[in-house]
DNA sequence: GAGTTTTACTGAAAGTCATTCGGTAAAGTT
DNA sequence: AACTTTACCGAATGACTTTCAGTAAAACTC
């Protein structure tokens, strides 16, 4: 119990492993499995990290180093190039579902934060929007992949004997609606495209 | 310590109390903490909810009560009615901005749900949309609101002197940016109005 | 290269929390 | 009036987060 020929703890390993323990575990984490995890006391994670918070937010920071900034191309009509980084920033919550919960109201450190609005307030300013409009489209387009990703994970909405005599709106719409992951990608699909067409009537003719 | 002449608790009290509580601890809910509010012993609340994961049910049951069904009035253009119901189900997120992270992850029972939902189902349905895009079209607008619920309680994006340095379009347009509680409110306002620019368009002329 | 400091862990302990259960006396029922 | 049900209390359990005093290897210093 001395100290190890060479470290088996960096903040990095720390955040990975979180973040694939919390998804399996459907967004519960605790810091005797993590530690466990890593093979590890749990005392031994509090020289990384502050505390619990923290770990979810690295957690967060790794989720966004998975995208990649280059992950979605700037230079394109800024629709598209919009478009590919929603679909990129939703991307990267679709692929560990169970940590969204955790993730969702995580804070992102401050220089991903940045170098992520720099990139898209750029690309809007050039689009032709004015500087005060850029922060709420922005803010606006995140607010929708953030309540998308938490959608990823909402209970369906199941159709029973009583919502067919109550609710016969709702039956018949449901009945046209899939069940499966392929519902929120379609909200999705539908709510992006929305918006952007949204955000283009903004622009001066 | 016998039965109270009159019961103290009941599932209603509980919830608005939980709910009142979380807000003004931003977002911390703890059973003691509950109980002694409701001027009763931790495991008295045992006899009236299955455990802490019900009263945050409760706690966004008591959120869809207060907004009420009748808070928004379909009689009228889709689109003014559809914008009213999503400001009224976001005003309720607003007026407990503390308990949104406990909330936003929270599912709300199905009776509510259903009840909910066939209003808009049939608002949509009547505008011209067809079965099988209400559904998505529901989904997309719920995700904004709920993400900008989140939004309302999001760290503020800071200035610091290096921003200034390395991501000058992103100062450029904070400076023209608010960082009270206006900006997510301007977040709210264009991402709506974009969301229903952007549903009209799909619906045949 | 011996001595000092720093580093990265362990183990035990404190404090908090959610939850369960047996007890109790009033309320409701017959 | 006897019986059952109800709505609370108090104590106890087990899990979790976090702190802190060791400990020995690593890294630095002269």
């Amino acid at each position: 119990m001395p100290r190890p020929r060479t470290p088996l703890l960096d903040r990095r390993r720390i955040g990975t492993a979180a973040l694939r323990l919390a998804d399996e575990q459907g967004g519960v984490l605790t810091i005797p499995a993590l530690a466990r995890e890593l093979g590890v006391a749990p005392s031994a994670l509090y020289h990384h990290v502050s505390g619990r918070g923290e770990i979810i937010s690295l957690m967060r920071e790794e989720l966004a180093l998975e995208t990649g900034p280059d992950d979605w191309n700037s230079s394109q009509p800024w629709e598209q190039a919009l478009e590919e980084w929603a679909r990129s920033y939703r991307k990267a919550f679709a692929a560990h579902p169970g940590a969204v919960p955790l993730l969702a109201t995580a804070p992102l450190a401050e220089p991903f934060m940045h170098a992520m609005y720099e990139k898209v307030a750029e690309l809007l300013l050039t689009a032709g929007f004015t500087a005060s409009q850029v922060m709420p489209l922005i803010n606006a387009l995140e607010s929708f992949v953030l309540g998308s990703a938490l959608d990823l994970v909402a209970p369906p909405v199941m159709v029973s004997d009583v919502t067919r005599e109550t609710a016969p709106h709702l039956t018949a719409v449901l009945d046209d609606t899939p069940t499966d992951h392929r519902r929120a990608e379609l909200a999705f699909d539908v709510g992006l495209g929305a918006l952007i067409t949204g955000f283009r009537a903004l622009l001066p003719r």
